[in-house]
DNA sequence: TTTGTTGTTGAACGAACATACAACAGTGCT
DNA sequence: AGCACTGTTGTATGTTCGTTCAACAACAAA
């Protein structure tokens, strides 16, 4: 009896097990902590596997951001159609999103979006549905009153991704609170309580 | 008549040349090209000069973030005093400030700031200027009218700093009258046409 | 011109990096 | 038990990284 020297994965095992710890090293030492040897000793698996299963670090990278932006297209698509605004709202700036630590890992993405046109491809797929869908949120709500949905839904959007910088760079100056008081001093005045 | 090898400068302007090339290579390539070799060719200088100069890299990287800072703390106090809420906005909102060269460069900062508490700290002192500037533009602007001018000024920084994420992530989905657009949507129904 | 100060150079160094790949071993099948 | 398949390992390789430092040279003063 001979104890095995490591447990075999599915494919489909393995990389989800590697992305997981991608998104944990980014988390605590962005992009600069992104590299093989890392990711390895934080999977618990050798140096070999990530070229095994993505072709090399940039496949690896651009797994992690799909994997990044699964939770949020899983709040605004739960079933296919466009959740109600304040239900959208309440997840969004609920704790599982808002999170420093989730956080980190998007400071650290768009950083690299910003200089790595493939990235940024791929980035405006998921930005379109994003956006779409809290358009759709926010016509909804108004109802008969004729706001400009899409252009409160671009505007809430870059607010979102302001308060979560905010969060990360200076957490000391911003909360949960703080962040819906925010987000509430741009939509009350134009759709009403939310 | 020798042609000399190497022009000799004062360590003040050896200093800001090396970092207007580290400001130039951040904007190009993000953090991860922020290194020694990338830089002094940038620079035109050779590879001991930053170590010379800033002790190391980090050092350099410290200078940059003070210089990316500079342009926007000159603007909310042009001469001490907080600029009247239209112009600062102007300015703010200006292709002087609002250029996607610029915006790379913070969105690597700021990851870099996510990461690295000896940077955080020294944000936080400039962030806590900028915020009390904008807060008095916002006050005085409002007159005796009630405003939660902290709180406004809270959410108008993490509005500019989501629009300007998104000018770097997403250039095709943002643009300067976009984000005027948004900047109006938060702030016209509280202060009232800007 | 000569000399002293000091900003500058570039090679040298070890550490860390991404990648490739031949040997290995777990797993299911027969 | 034996076999084939394939996921996994870890070393090897060449590159790039940050830092150091002794030699060098520009410039000003004498």
């Amino acid at each position: 009896m001979t104890a095995p020297k490591y447990k075999r994965l599915t494919p489909e095992d393995r990389a989800a097990e590697l992305v997981q710890a991608g998104l944990r090293v980014l988390a605590k030492g962005g992009i600069t902590a992104f590299t093989i040897d890392n990711i390895c000793k934080a999977s618990g698996a050798s140096r070999g596997l990530v070229g095994h299963h993505f072709g090399g670090k940039d496949g690896l990278l651009a797994a992690c951001y799909a994997a990044a932006y699964a939770p949020l297209l899983q709040v605004i698509a739960k079933d296919g159609t466009a959740p109600p605004l304040p239900d959208l709202l309440d997840e969004l700036l609920s704790d599982r999103q808002f999170r420093r630590e989730s956080l980190n890992i998007w400071l650290a993405l768009w950083a690299e979006i910003g200089v790595n046109e493939g990235l940024r491809a791929e980035h405006l797929r998921q930005y379109d549905r994003y956006h779409a869908a809290i358009s759709a949120s926010i016509a909804a709500f108004a109802g008969e009153r004729q706001v400009a949905a899409e252009m409160l839904a671009s505007s809430l959007i870059a607010l979102l991704d302001g308060l979560w910088v905010e969060m990360c760079i200076a957490p000391s100056r911003m909360s949960l609170p703080r962040a819906r008081q925010a987000v509430e001093a741009l939509l009350v005045p134009h759709l009403g309580r939310v």
